[in-house]
DNA sequence: CCGGGCCCCTGACGGATGTCATGCCGGGCC
DNA sequence: GGCCCGGCATGACATCCGTCAGGGGCCCGG
């Protein structure tokens, strides 16, 4: 019997692939989580076989809590399942020690076969994000672009993110004019978006 | 026996959605589909008594598709579904004929509660958006401001979207400042995140 | 028919933004 | 130590943007 932790932050969407999860006859879900908070301690807890962590999670993403669970119970593996195919997503998840990565839009039946994999060791990724990822490769921003990007994301002047960040206003504006260089983008909104899209944030 | 057509735009999503409904010994899933005009297509074909739309599809979004349905099949009762609790969707989603709105956020025993309850005649809404909904009130935006402010939320400069809506560049900033004007912004960015949240695009 | 709202355009102005050149500092690396 | 890279900053310049004050055209309701 494998035992299995649901973390989603759409109640609904948890206990759908929950009871779904739950009609195989070798797979028992042993907890449903809304955070990645709650994600982290439900593993050190209950130390399942495999925990199920969406991206999008108040309080802790789900890549941070899948380092986390990696690092405090090494012997739960991670599979990582998202909404958006990003690329960066996949480098960052596998980075953060998981062992698989399927999208929402994958067939229902890949689901539990994903987890049997996954649990017998063997690791799990989308094939198609796989070579997007490639194609697109690790994000050429630094820290501070992406930092200062994030921040200009909100929509705000460039006085409100100088602000947030303690710097000057020609700082900000040279690290986004470098952000804008680096995506082939023409206005720091474009920037954000395409850094977004990527996964670079 | 209630009949119920269920669209959503990812497999894992929809494919858990359909197992847990069809777990009720009452409901019945007639067919899965993942865009908006399928949904219309089978709606028509199957004539179920209950259609489950996500808002965001490929093609035509379910906003699209209730009214559709609505015209084509009155007898087929809209259930809005989405993971977004914009205030303007449920605007929407009520003027098009749809009669229950959920946020995926809900407890997943909800979902069978409103279908009956759809399929029963009665009107199911999420209580913490109607009220969201009557606060914001409706869209001030004028027509062409918000095909502006939509084009303009790809990130591309003022000449971009002028060119794209065959206006005049001068046209375009007034329409944009109005727009920020109306939304209590102070960049267009800035007023196309808030326009967005509001579900005025 | 006249007012008012929306759309489209023009022109101008001040401030915001993107780019570039340049300099200083600190940390890693040969 | 010398070197390169990244962060931070300054100053200057050419645009771009947001705002305002107009004016003409259209359609609808009073």
């Amino acid at each position: 019997m494998i035992t299995v932790l649901v973390a989603d932050d759409q109640a609904l969407v948890r206990g759908a692939l929950s009871t779904m999860l739950g009609l195989e006859s070798d797979i028992e879900v042993v907890a449903q989580v809304g955070d990645g908070e709650a994600a982290v301690e439900a593993a050190v807890r209950l130390s399942p076989d495999v925990a199920l962590l969406d991206v999008q999670m108040p309080r802790l993403d789900g890549l941070g809590a899948a380092a986390r669970i990696h690092a405090e119970r090494p012997s739960c593996r991670v599979i990582i399942c998202t909404t958006f195919g990003r690329p960066g997503y996949l480098a960052r998840a596998m980075a953060s020690g998981a062992h698989g990565f399927i999208v929402k839009d994958s067939p229902p039946e890949q689901l539990a076969d994903a987890v049997r994999r996954v649990a017998s060791g063997l690791r799990v990724v989308d094939p198609v994000l796989a070579a997007e990822s490639l194609s697109f490769g690790a994000s050429p921003l630094t820290d501070r672009e992406r930092e200062v990007l994030k921040a200009a994301a909100e929509g705000g002047t460039i006085r409100d993110v100088a602000k947030s960040l303690r710097l000057t206003d020609g700082t900000v504006r040279n690290h986004l004019s470098s952000a804008i260089g680096k995506t082939g983008a023409r206005t720091r909104a474009e920037a954000a978006r395409l850094a977004e899209e990527r996964g670079w944030l």
